[in-house]
DNA sequence: TTATAACATTGATGCATATCAATGTTTTGT
DNA sequence: ACAAAACATTGATATGCATCAATGTTATAA
C-alpha cells in the first residue's frame, strides 16, 4: 500500500488550494492535523466506486483519472492535474462514490477526514462558498461532457478532446498525454480501435502529429471545424 | 409574456423549500421582497441556454423539463416536479445557463434576484449548506444519467427511465407522463421512433400498459431485469 | 535478460440504432 | 368547427460504430 506522511505546513504548502485562504489559522491547523499526505504509485486507486466517502481528497501533485466503471467499459469523466480537490460533491451528496479515481502517474494526495471538512464548511461560510463554486463548475463540466457524448460523433468527439487538452489542460500545441490509447478512448467515449484509426487519419491529413504519447496540434483551426461539425 | 405577482408570504407558503427554514425571518423577508411569482403557460421557456443567470429559479408548482439544446436533437437531463430549486449550480458557476428549462404544464416559478441569494448564502452558512447539498445531489444525478447513456442500450435505457418515473418521481405503478413521445425519447437519449417501437414491444409482452399518456408498470421485476442487463 | 503481459495498429464483419418515408391520430389556434 | 400543425405509429433502409481477429510493438516483472 501507499506510503504516507503527516502534513505539517499546509499554510506554506506550494500546492495549497485557494479555498484554504478563507480559513482562520487555527482552522487550517485542524485540517493540517487530520491531513495525511499519501504517496500513490501510478495506477493505484485513490477511491473506489460504490464505497463510502470518508475523506476529502485533494490532489496536491501528479495526475489522476476520474471514471465511471461499467460492466464492459469505463467512461473517464475528467483528467485532473493541477492542485485541485477531486470529487468534492461526494462529500455533500449521498456520501457514496459514484466513480473511481486512479492515478496516471506517481501522485501525492492529501486525505482529510470528511467530517472535519464538513464541520469547517458549516462554520465558515466563505470557505464553503469556495467549495460550492468548485462543485458547481464540476457540474457544468459534466454537462458539457454529456452533450459531447450525445450530440457528436466519433471524429467530432475526438477533435474536441484533443483541443481540450491543448487549450485548457496543457495550454500548448504540443503536449505529452499520460494516457494509453485505451484511456483516451474511454475519455472520448468510443472504442480503442476507432480512437487509433481516427488519430492516424488526422495524422495522415496533417492535422496533428503523434510520436508515441507526444501530441502536436498542427492545424487547430481544422480540428476546431471538425469538432464543431461533429 | 407570463403574468406575475409579488410574493407576500414565503414563510407560510405551502411550496416553501426546506433551505428557507435555515434563514432568519428578516432574511426570508429579503427573499420575499425580491421574489416574483411568475405564471408560465405550458411550453414556455423559463430560462434559455447561453443566457446570463440573473435570477435563482424555484419551481413552486407545476413541472418543467431541463434540457440541453443541440444542433439536431435535444437531451432532457431532468424532469422536475416538486417544490424545488431548478439549476442552482448555475448561480455559483460561470453564471451562464448551460441548458434551457421549459414548462411541461402551467407552472408557477419564483424568481429571486441572483445576488440576493448569493449574499444570503455568504451570510448564512446553514442556508448555503442546504443549497450545496442540493447542487451535489444534482451532480450525482447527472453522473447516473451519463452512465446510462454510455453503458446501456435502448431497451435498458428505456426500462430505466420508466422505473425511475414509477419509483422515484410518481411513486406509483400507474402514472400520467406529461411528456410527448418525442420528449420521452429526448429524455432517454434515443430516437422518437425507437421509443415508440420499444414501448409497444413492452406492451405486447405484457410488461407495461399504455393508454395515451397513462403508463402502468405491470411487471416491474422484468423491467428491472431489462434495465440491469442493458 | 528473457518472458509475459499490456499496449498499439489495421482490416474485415455484424449489428444496433438513426434516418427516411408514408399514414393515421390528436392538439391547437382561429 | 375547421384547418393546420404537432404528435404517434409502423415498416424499410442506410450507416456509424463496436466487435472480432491477427499481428506487431513496447513496457513490466521475475
Amino acid at each position: 500500500m501507499a506510503k504516507f506522511t503527516h502534513a505539517n505546513s499546509c499554510n506554506t504548502c506550494p500546492y495549497k488550494d485557494y479555498a484554504l485562504t478563507k480559513l482562520q489559522t487555527n482552522d487550517v491547523d485542524l485540517i493540517q492535523n487530520s491531513c495525511l499526505i499519501v504517496n500513490f504509485k501510478k495506477g493505484e486507486n485513490v477511491c473506489k466506486q460504490g464505497t463510502e466517502v470518508t475523506h476529502a481528497l485533494y490532489l496536491a501533485k501528479g495526475s489522476v483519472k476520474l471514471y465511471i466503471e461499467g460492466k464492459n467499459k469505463n467512461l473517464i469523466l475528467k483528467i485532473i492535474t493541477d492542485s485541485k480537490y477531486i470529487g468534492l460533491q461526494s462529500l455533500f451528496g449521498d456520501r457514496i462514490y459514484q466513480y473511481t479515481i486512479t492515478t496516471l502517474e506517481d501522485s501525492q494526495i492529501c486525505m482529510i477526514n470528511a467530517n472535519i471538512i464538513l464541520n469547517l464548511a458549516k462554520k465558515n461560510v466563505n470557505y464553503l462558498f469556495e467549495l460550492t463554486r468548485n462543485i458547481s463548475e464540476a457540474t457544468n463540466f459534466v454537462y458539457k461532457k454529456i452533450i459531447d457524448i450525445n450530440q457528436k460523433q466519433l471524429r467530432g468527439r475526438l477533435a474536441d478532446v484533443l483541443l481540450h487538452f491543448s487549450e485548457n489542460v496543457f495550454k500548448s500545441d504540443t503536449f505529452e498525454l499520460k494516457l494509453t490509447r485505451k484511456e483516451l478512448a474511454e475519455y472520448s467515449a468510443m472504442s480503442m480501435e476507432n480512437t487509433v484509426r481516427i488519430l492516424n487519419e488526422y495524422k495522415k491529413d496533417g492535422i496533428i502529429d503523434i510520436e508515441g504519447k507526444i501530441f502536436t496540434i498542427k492545424q487547430p483551426d481544422i480540428l476546431r471545424k471538425v469538432a464543431e461539425l461533429g
